[in-house]
DNA sequence: AAGCCGGGGTA
DNA sequence: TACCCAGGCTT
């Protein structure tokens, strides 16, 4: 018996409904099958759904909090941030007024910092330019910073009970697995298919809200990825992929490209003022990744092997260092991005205290105290608690 | 349409 | 290791 292949034979009825959906011929019986999907897992949902604190609540700023941090990030994972954030910031006023900085070191660890720049400034754009007053429909909300066709429609549905289906990853694998979908999920012409399919069937749910919880929380805890829990399921009988055993090739994504491989040598530039430690850091910006996160002297190389000497310093640079001791490289860290492997080797460089040379533009002298309050990518938190700890 | 943007869990 | 995750923005 093949992988994942049904362990019963398909019956009569069944191999009719795969026939059917299969040439399309039997447009009453397909038609019955969208009927019953959405008011199927509304029932699922009613038995299997996890407590979650966004779920006690129609405050569209919570709800829309809640998915920002969820975008692209489990449950487990965004859950202790939602707490922290709701803690901090219990309005939207609050939020709006909360300083950026602390609001980075707050999302610090989750990724993705677009989502935190871009929650903040849509907080102060409602909160000013819209007199506080939180859009209350699919289109305003879409129309917002940070807000795409996926979280107008969660806040659309979960705050205001609009009837538009929510289409996430999680949607995606549910129904090209019960529909039998083969179409690759990232090409455009997946997207309308998948949103077409989605409005139809949430045409049909009793409530849109709960049929769109339903939906994510049946992707995310019974139609998995991996392993799919199909003997189990409600929707065994009608499901394509369960009845032709491609559970494990649907949904179809095509592969992504190799992931870039990038490498950093930090240089750490510390000094005492006032018998304290403190450490040279600046803020990143351009177009790259850790945007306004803090990091140290960063020179970068295409070469895997390349130490210190391989590499020319800027004048200014170059004339700071001569005056310091040395250490390294002390340590190497490295950290996996969904698209960057990222190897950096850190050089300690211990400076006189008195100085007449300046730090290179952008930079200051940071405490230990205050580094602790900046907001940094995690490979540099990684090796300040590997250095000075 | 394709590339970019984090970090952690899991097999 | 490789894949995946309550996506959205930029080019």
């Amino acid at each position: 018996m093949k992988p994942f292949a049904p362990l019963f034979t398909t019956n009569a009825k069944t191999q009719r409904f795969i026939l059917d959906w299969q040439s399309d011929t039997n447009a009453s019986e397909s038609a019955d099958v969208h009927l019953r999907f959405a008011p199927t897992l509304e029932r699922w949902y009613d038995h299997h759904r996890r407590d979650l604190p966004w779920r006690h609540t129609t405050d569209p700023y919570r709800i829309w909090l809640s998915e920002i941090i969820l975008q692209q990030t489990r449950v487990v994972q965004g859950l202790p941030y939602y707490l922290r954030f709701v803690e901090a910031y219990p309005t939207l006023p609050d939020l709006a007024q909360a300083d950026e900085q602390a609001l980075l070191r707050l999302w610090q660890g989750l990724g993705y910092y677009s989502r935190a720049r871009n929650l903040h400034q849509t907080a102060k754009h409602i909160h000013t330019a819209l007199n506080g007053s939180f859009p209350t429909t699919y289109r305003d909300l879409l129309s917002l910073k940070g807000i795409g066709a996926y979280t107008a429609a969660a806040v659309a549905s979960f705050a205001y009970g609009e009837r538009v289906a929510v289409v996430d990853g999680n949607v995606y694998r549910v129904l090209a697995r019960v529909f039998g979908i083969e179409e690759d999920i990232m090409s455009t012409g997946a997207k309308k298919t998948f949103a077409a399919l989605a409005t139809r069937l949430i045409a049909h749910a009793i409530d849109p809200a709960t049929y769109n919880q339903a939906v994510m929380e049946f992707g995310a805890i019974q139609c998995t990825p991996v392993a799919p829990d199909c003997l189990i399921c409600p929707l065994q009988q009608q499901c394509v992929a369960y009845q032709t055993g491609r559970q494990r090739v649907l949904p179809v994504k095509k592969k992504k490209a190799a992931v870039r491989a990038r490498f950093f040598l930090y240089l750490v530039f510390c000094t005492h003022q006032s018998g304290e430690l403190r450490v040279a850091m600046h803020e990143r910006v351009g177009r790259d990744i850790w945007q306004n996160l803090h990091e140290f002297y960063l020179l970068e190389t295409d070469e895997p092997k390349a130490t210190l000497s391989d590499l020319s310093l800027p004048t200014e640079v170059n004339d700071l260092a001569k005056r310091g001791v040395f250490h390294g490289p002390a340590a190497t860290g490295r950290q996996l991005l969904s698209h960057q492997r990222i190897e950096a080797v850190f050089y300690k460089i211990d400076l006189p205290a008195a100085l007449s040379e300046a730090l290179p533009d952008g930079f200051r002298w940071y405490s230990m105290q205050q580094i602790s309050q900046l907001p940094k990518p995690v490979l540099i938190t990684e090796y300040l608690v590997s250095a000075f700890a």
